[in-house]
DNA sequence: GCCAAGAAACCGACCGGGCGGTATGTTTTG
DNA sequence: CAAAACATACCGCCCGGTCGGTTTCTTGGC
């Protein structure tokens, strides 16, 4: 606002704007139900709005991975800056990755992305490259095999409490969902090279 | 065909057609695109007749999950008579059940079901109830915290893979989904009480 | 054994609507 | 005044679902 006088409109608020709403819109329904249209409606911008600032559909949803994946990237670093421990440093930030700040919403974009994930080799690249880089650049302190264990039960865990969180409300202490704090600790707890 | 001359037309047979190109249309393109047309003109019948085996859409994506988990069932029941270690015997079985018998489709199917189950109440809960029954009736023998995180990290391979399995071939040994066998073996081999 | 009758199985045309995307116009800005 | 930033109207397509009709089978009375 205050270095706006410089600028055109401000097309790259808006373009923020489209972002953030189809961040919540997928967070609702999905991504693969995500329109144009009830982008541009809750963005209050019109259909042609939404198509100046991304060419078509794909590339607004590969915006959105790469903004979470931007995020993730400065999540995980402020994580492994604020750990002593060398052994395991990016597995234990990994770990905690998954809470998501605690943010339903963005869990919810999250596990959005990933259902397209699953069947677009786009953004199946995208997400594959980003963690086969960082594990290369990592190598040093997070290449034991049990690490990997302990991350791929992270990811295992995010699926399940994901999977159990469109369930009718209900507050079973067993669900896997609201145990997932604890479990966060216990695998945290796995990754130290003597464990206590 | 044999008792066939006391039944009708062969409805179930049209019925067991239809669920089954349903199932390798979704191992494809996923569920989320499924449309009824396809199934229809795969199957070799109407859409009109479609609708007259499953009342909807849902109906028809909810009946291809059943006949998954009952598979699932048959699977792990098998595995779990064939082992004669009592303690996480239903974990071991629930490990090598995520190869799928080593069938890609069966395992893209697979895949898409739970792409719809990321977001669809109905869903979720047939899936969240097979495993939480299943849990509650070995819950002798696989009650064992380290036994659920070791289904949490197959769950995670499972979903890793998956991912990396819509990328452009690439045969990187490093990539998880070219180590899943090995590492089915170590998880397998980490859920016997004193491990060699 | 036969035949009417009714139910089940299935077809095919149709409907309203929403979709991604485009093309063109209008306003704003540098 | 040119270009960027939008709005508006529109196109063709396909979607889930409905509905009435037609064929095929089962049943039951005689």
């Amino acid at each position: 606002m205050s270095l706006a006088h410089t600028r055109r409109k401000q097309p790259e608020l808006v373009r923020r704007a489209i972002l953030d709403c189809a961040n919540r819109l997928i967070a609702e329904r999905g991504a693969t139900d995500l329109s144009i249209q009830a982008v541009a409606d809750a963005a209050g911008v019109s259909k042609g709005g939404v198509f100046h600032h991304f060419p078509n559909r794909q590339a607004l949803i590969l915006a959105m991975l790469q903004d979470l994946l931007d995020q993730s990237d400065e999540r995980v670093e402020a994580l492994m800056a604020a750990d002593p421990v060398a052994h395991g440093r990016f597995t234990r930030a990994y770990v905690k990755l998954l809470r998501m700040d605690d943010d339903p919403e963005q869990i919810r974009t999250c596990t959005a992305l990933m259902q397209v994930t699953l069947f677009d080799p786009d953004t199946g690249t995208l997400w594959t490259n980003w963690l086969t880089d960082r594990l290369a650049r990592h190598a040093a302190t997070d290449s034991d095999p049990a690490l990997e264990v302990i991350r791929l039960a992270a990811d295992g865990a995010w699926l399940a409490a994901r999977t159990q969180d469109t369930l009718p409300d209900c507050d079973d202490p067993d669900l896997l969902r609201n145990r997932l704090p604890a479990l966060i600790e216990r695998l945290t707890a796995m990754t130290y090279p003597t464990p206590g």
